[in-house]
DNA sequence: ACACCGTGTATTTTT
DNA sequence: TACACGGTGT
């Protein structure tokens, strides 16, 4: 191999820098479309061919499974790709079928299986199956390498039946949604219970504290972790333990990280523990022969409602950086070449971004032509709005041959906004896929299956216990098993332990004992195979057993039949998993499923797209249309009095537009349907933000002019202590300063952000986030 | 064990 | 509007 690899010069000389990095610390800016993943990908190799790298110490992190699959993909073919140059002396696609696996089996030995990448999450598991049992939380709770990873319905009732059963608290003054959301929120700022209580002290911060230590026993007395906690616990073991730290910081001298700006606390706690093996990073030294190479994008930082702080990202220079102003720094890069999209519709992002207060100073530069003008329309309705999209889909799809139904995309801000779009496409016939709903891996069915697996690997997960014992219908009651349970919980052992004692269960459950005793050594008979036998026969054992199939099949609905389906799409995934990736055991198989939930991640270039922004970051599209753009719809309402979340709604548009690569349509109503009512809509001020010069509109209100109706647009008034959110009801008769007498016929929202639906004489409905505008009260 | 009805609630969701 | 949940009735 030479020194240095030709792949290099098709680069850009900001994307040839980053590449090049050898070691120290590297932030990357990579704004939109800037070709990110290649520079990702093509420093790995540069790694490893160019500096000898052993794959095995090389570390690279990303969010979603997606993305790690991809950059492991891409890695794959950049290697093959040269070695078939190298020893065929021609490109890989060229050679017999044979040679060419031959090859990509060589390049996936030696290289891409050596190689640490995965999600943050996945990386985690993996490293706390081997040392989860050197860990002890500060409560002396212990976990076992078999642990259960909780998905977000496990969670949600075990910290139900915490509120109400466990705390007698009131849950609709502690609803466990939220309560939840408290608990996560804690555990990826890295607190504890009583840090948490620390930090907010009055009574809701200690009630949410109180159940977050009764979470915590939960998880153990279950031998399990929540996805939380499989970064939080790694995190809390390399703290306590120096010479499994000190293990892992020699193990990955090259740390990788893709969409930086998503990283919270805990995921930065654990990358900079690892880099530095605990020492201060601000005077790390010891850079010779390893480095952290962050690859990121402040401005499409959508996700700080799952605790995200692009900040981790701002503060990089400072951290880990010289920390020098942008033009001297020899640890930042920013990769602004724009490869995806025209110009007109980067500008417009531009323009639209420099509102924003909070950013790392960066444009898209283009790099192809100005293209079409954008187009914003304006819909008397959501109906009239998606006429609107689907038509104008029909008429480019008829006058450009080249143009497919997969080249276009609707892009909303909430998943209810689908439905209007999904009714005009079936009446024209028009395929098309929405993406988000219902998972795979969240079907009843298929979590039933796991359960069961789940059960046998880890017998002292009681929350699949319950699920399965009596699925299908075994005549095991409620009443039964809550005697059960608690008898377990008086003595201060797993549910499976009561049940696996004949005689206990004997005097306990008299009448259904014959049916637990039943259960239970089917469960048995598969525990005792675990370590032997692979996934899928014990998948295939259960269903069998357990009565699972039959049942369906005695139900004879075509609900039953789909039902089916999936149980056995669950089985071809058990066997795809072993042959991917060479482990045929339960206990990886399991581990891999609850941590993969894009299973149909299919990308189909035959239908319409649709989806909310949040699902469209990191995909592009050749036609846009990006609908709803309206003031209390987007941006939301609930972001309306808060700077900050205002800026992220912002983002969220951001990346809205640089979705587009040839075409962008915005569109926005008069009137909507929102829970059932109509109610009026005015357009939302990104529209005003926008460069108007490039925009086409089909009336002149399309766009109206800056600071008219804009509510979000007043002066930023911090957190007033509103009297005025608060204690409004529909019906309630107001004042406002402009409009003059109305009448509250509407409140979206709860708690201090809300608007409010206000009907006045003459003018109709408006909406009015009190927060914001002066409202009197008339009694 | 199941079906029915009233009630409350209603962003976004990589793992 | 539309759904998920809990309580009630059979």
């Amino acid at each position: 191999m030479t020194s240095t690899p030709d792949f290099l010069s098709h680069l850009n000389p900001s994307q040839r820098q980053a590449v090049e990095h050898f070691c120290g610390p590297l932030l990357v800016v990579a704004g939109a479309g800037s070709g990110k993943t290649r520079a990702l990908t093509y420093r790995i190799s540069n790694l490893v061919l160019t500096h000898r790298i052993n794959p095995e110490n090389i570390l690279a992190v990303t969010f979603t499974n997606k993305a790690a699959k991809e950059m492991k993909a891409r890695i794959e073919k950049l290697f093959a790709d040269r070695i078939a140059q190298e020893k065929h002396g021609k490109p890989l696609d060229l050679l017999a079928p044979y040679e060419q696996t031959k090859l990509r089996s060589h390049v996936y030995k030696t290289i891409t299986k050596p190689l640490w990448i995965g999600t943050f999450h996945s990386l985690c598991a993996r490293l706390l199956r081997m040392e989860i049992h050197k860990y002890q939380d500060e409560q002396g709770r212990k976990w076992e390498r078999n642990f259960s990873i909780f998905d977000e319905s496990d969670v949600q009732s075990l910290i139900k039946d915490i509120v109400v059963n466990k705390l007698n608290l009131d849950d609709r003054k502690f609803p466990p949604r939220s309560v939840r959301f408290a608990i996560s929120n804690a555990k990826n700022q890295g607190w504890s219970p009583d840090e948490l209580e620390a930090n907010q002290q009055d009574f809701r911060g200690r009630v949410i504290a109180e159940v977050y230590r009764a979470y915590q026993d939960g998880l153990a007395a279950n031998n399990a972790l929540d996805f939380d906690d499989l970064i939080r616990v790694l995190v809390l073991l390399l703290k306590q333990n120096e010479q499994t730290l000190a293990y892992w910081h020699q193990q990955f001298h090259h740390i990788l990280v893709d969409e930086y700006q998503d990283t919270n606390r805990t995921q930065y706690d654990m990358l900079s523990l690892l880099a530095t093996n605990g020492a201060d990073a601000k005077t790390f030294k010891s850079w010779q022969n390893r480095s952290v190479f962050v690859v990121g994008d402040a401005d499409q930082s959508i996700y700080s409602f799952r605790a995200a702080d692009f900040r981790i990202l701002m503060g990089f220079q400072q951290d880990f950086g010289d920390d020098l102003p942008d033009d001297d720094t020899r640890t930042m890069v920013k990769l602004e070449e724009n490869y995806r999209s025209t110009e007109n519709i980067l500008q417009a992002a531009n323009v639209l971004i420099d509102n924003n207060t909070e950013r790392i100073d960066k444009v898209l530069k283009p790099t192809r032509g100005k293209g079409e003008p954008i187009y914003c329309y304006r819909a008397d309705d959501e109906l009239q709005e998606a006429d609107f999209v689907v038509g104008q889909i029909r008429q480019l799809e008829q006058q450009h041959p080249e143009v497919q139904w997969g080249d276009f995309a609707i892009l909303y801000r909430t998943n209810a906004q689908s439905r209007a779009f999904e009714e005009t496409l079936v009446r024209w016939a028009i395929p098309y896929t929405v993406v988000g709903g219902l998972k795979f891996y969240d079907r009843r069915e298929v979590k039933d299956i796991l359960a069961y697996l789940r059960l046998i690997v880890n017998p002292a997960d009681s929350v699949s216990l319950k699920r399965v014992i009596n699925t299908p219908r075994r005549g095991i009651g409620k009443t039964t098993m809550d005697r059960l349970t608690q008898a377990a919980q008086e003595l201060g052992v797993p549910t499976w332990e009561i049940l696996s004692d004949e005689a206990t269960v004997k005097t306990l459950a008299s009448r259904g004992s014959r049916n637990i005793l039943g259960f239970v050594d089917m469960i048995r008979l598969w525990q005792s195979q675990v370590d032997t036998l692979p996934a899928t026969e014990i998948i295939q054992g259960i269903l069998d057993n357990s009565g699972y199939i039959r049942n369906l099949q005695d139900q004879d609905t075509d609900e039953a039949e789909d039902r089916i389906g999936n149980v056995k799409e669950l089985y071809n995934a058990a066997q795809q998993f072993a042959e991917e990736n060479g482990d045929d055991s339960l206990l990886s198989f399991l581990a891999n499923a609850a941590l993969a939930s894009d299973a149909d991640d299919k990308e189909d270039s035959t239908t319409v797209s649709m989806m909310t922004l949040h699902s469209a970051k990191g995909l592009e599209f050749p036609i846009v249309f990006l609908v709803g753009i309206e003031q209390g719809l987007f941006p939301n309402f609930r972001s309306l009095d808060d700077p900050a979340a205002l800026e992220e709604e912002r983002r969220l548009c951001y990346v809205g537009i640089t979705r587009a690569q040839e075409r962008l349509f915005l569109s926005h109503a008069r009137e909507r349907r929102l829970y059932g009512s109509r109610e009026p809509a005015i357009p939302s001020a990104f529209l005003s933000e926008l460069p108007r010069d490039l925009i086409e509109t089909n009336t002149p209100t399309a766009i109206p002019s800056q600071g008219i109706e804009m509510f979000s647009s007043a002066p930023p008034q911090k957190k007033l202590p509103n009297t005025n959110a608060r204690d409004w009801a529909v019906g309630d008769r107001l004042v406002h300063k402009g409009y003059g007498l109305g009448e509250v016929t509407h409140i979206f929202g709860a708690g201090n952000k809300i608007c409010l639906a206000v009907k006045f004489p003459n003018l109709g409905k408006k909406i009015i986030d009190p927060n914001i505008t002066v409202l009197e009260r008339v009694e």
